[in-house]
RNA sequence: GGCGCGGUACCCAAGUGGUAAGGGAGAGGUCUGCAAAACCUUUAUACGUCGGUUCGAUUCCGACCCGCGCCUCCA
């Protein structure tokens, strides 16, 4: 079997290949840098940051381009505003950004910025404009012809043969040829920040960046772009326009699109209160570990209700799975090897692998390696474990969390860094208890913790066992979680 | 209006033409100085409603109800 997903173009489900034999070349569209991430936008990174992951656990090369926009309309006035320059204004929020994707532990792709390609962009129109794709309107703006374009709206499903123009033009965009042609450069308005290029002064529209740099980056033709569900119209639609229009071939083959999430049942947004950004959920106490296995638990085509009560369960998930790597890698166990153990963590690799096989199917990925989580623990209290038996087991952790990425315990440090901005930044009142907890033990060194567990084992042994409790509420108000196990006394950080 | 997606137990959420993964929560239990962790048992005669196809449908088809998305730069 080989990867399958739902590839928007032809709008089915199909078998993933690329053009070069075990090399795949993709390109995602990022983020427009005029504010804080939000958690639906980390929801289509982390679904793409997935595809991604598994195309490498599958055995292919992937070069993997994200671009980030750093300058449209919104950046423009919001800069503006601020009295800064775009830069100024852009580089914080592309910080943000990249230190929000970290803490989910998304893997970076190789970084492309509208900004630094502004010439190439200007080249692009040209060529367009010669093959008489674009045409250059009064105010300097130029756009594109849709109507030269056959295949537009093959991507969103859309026919345009039918529709009249007139009923929404913009009246900005008077000398438009068709109501629905897009703006591939345009003049700058009084006060604007612009670009000094050949086709004149400006900035780019929004589409042209992503047909330049993927192209510049993977090459005319290339296997996999991918986006959140909005994209597909006008923005992907677009992109495939101008691209093929200029190069008469295919441009991307493999389309993947996120769906939205919802929050708490209803969509996100600023007018309902609802709107949540990854800063919001960690000063509100939640683990980024949680948040990123809820985002990636529910498979991307589906629409994902995030809840905190969902972010709960996430929690203990991630605890389960963490405190089973610890458990094994404890245990004192018998020499040999259980046939039934080695089969039951070869099940999980098979099931996980053919439910991401399936259309990147994490839920039932997920579903399998708790499975064995919990048949091995069973194994494990029943003493059917044997030594040679671990290597499997964790291996079997090891390639969930090639994909998921949430073993490994790093939330304090994460949500330290999160509580310093928050202190930095006037958002003290947004602080909570649960932050505060989760990030306490961070004050409180290894070498202390051991001591103190020391400490309250030989009063435990001594079975002065109002001296070990007391030391043991000592460090539990520290935020950290003492258990008493066979093969000894095992702490971690709450 | 056009195109598309979904409605599964208390909650989240997979899935299949032959009678429902996984997790959370609840209840009971094992273990345990305490506390955890872990495990076991238990919680859907039933998968929005009504028809149809079929030996048999939650799974296919149709209608309807409800929720959601895109259709002017929101991931």
């Amino acid at each position: 079997m080989a990867l399958r997903f739902y590839n928007t173009l032809p709008g089915k489900v199909e078998e993933f290949h690329p053009l070069e034999n075990n090399q795949v070349r993709m390109y995602a569209c990022g983020p427009t840098v005029y504010d804080y991430g939000h958690i639906g936008n980390f929801r289509t990174f982390v679904a793409i940051d997935i595809l991604c992951r598994f195309l490498r656990q599958s055995g292919y090369k992937v070069r993997y381009v994200m671009n980030i926009t750093d300058v449209d309309d919104k950046i423009i006035r919001n800069s503006a505003r601020d009295g800064v320059s775009v830069k100024q204004y852009t580089e914080k929020y592309e910080k943000a950004f990249l230190e929000d994707s970290a803490t989910l532990n998304i893997e970076q792709p190789t970084l492309v910025r509208a900004t630094d390609h502004i010439p190439e962009m200007a080249e692009f129109v040209v060529a367009l404009e010669k093959k008489g794709f674009a045409y250059r309107a009064e105010d300097g703006s130029y756009y594109f012809r849709i109507a030269k374009f056959p295949g537009y709206g093959k991507l969103s499903k859309k026919d345009f043969a039918g529709m009249e123009d007139g009923a929404r033009v913009d009246l900005d965009e008077y000398d438009k040829d068709s109501a629905r042609d897009f703006a591939l450069w345009k003049a700058p308005k009084p006060g604007e920040a612009f670009w000094e290029t050949p086709i004149g002064r400006g900035r780019p529209g929004w589409h042209i960046e992503c047909s330049v740099m993927s192209m510049e980056e993977l090459g005319e033709t290339f296997d996999l772009h991918a986006g959140g569900e909005d994209l597909i119209f006008p923005h992907h639609e677009n992109e495939i326009a101008q691209s093929e229009a200029l190069t008469g071939k295919p441009f991307a083959h493999f389309w993947f699109h996120a769906r939205f999430l919802l929050v708490e049942g209803e969509k996100m947004s600023k007018s309902l209160g609802n709107f949540l950004t990854l800063r919001d959920l960690v000063l509100k106490g939640y683990k980024p570990s949680s948040i990123r296995l809820l985002l990636a638990s529910v498979p991307y085509r589906h629409q994902l209700n995030f809840t905190f009560d969902g972010l709960k369960q996430m929690a203990s998930n991630v605890d389960k799975l963490r405190n089973f790597q610890l458990r094994l890698t404890a245990a004192q166990l018998p020499a040999g090897v259980n046939g039934e153990i080695q089969q039951l963590a070869n099940e999980a690799v098979e099931k996980m692998r053919s439910a991401l096989e399936d259309d990147l199917n994490t839920a039932q990925a997920q579903a399998a390696i708790l499975d064995m989580v919990r048949k091995a623990n069973a194994a494990l209290d029943n003493g059917l474990i044997k030594k040679d038996d671990v290597p499997p087991l964790l291996a079997a952790l090891e390639r969930f969390d090639d994909i998921f990425a949430v073993l490994k315990d790093d939330d304090a440090p994460k949500m330290k860094a999160i509580l310093d901005w928050a202190k930095a930044h006037d958002r003290q009142k947004d602080i909570s208890q649960g932050l505060l907890d989760a990030v306490g033990s961070q004050s409180v060194s290894d070498v202390e913790i051991e001591n103190k567990v020391a400490a309250m084992e030989a009063a435990r042994r001594a079975r002065n066992f109002q001296l070990s409790d007391a030391v043991r509420a000592e460090l539990t108000s520290a935020g950290l979680i003492i258990e008493q196990t066979k093969d000894g006394i095992r702490w971690r950080r709450k």
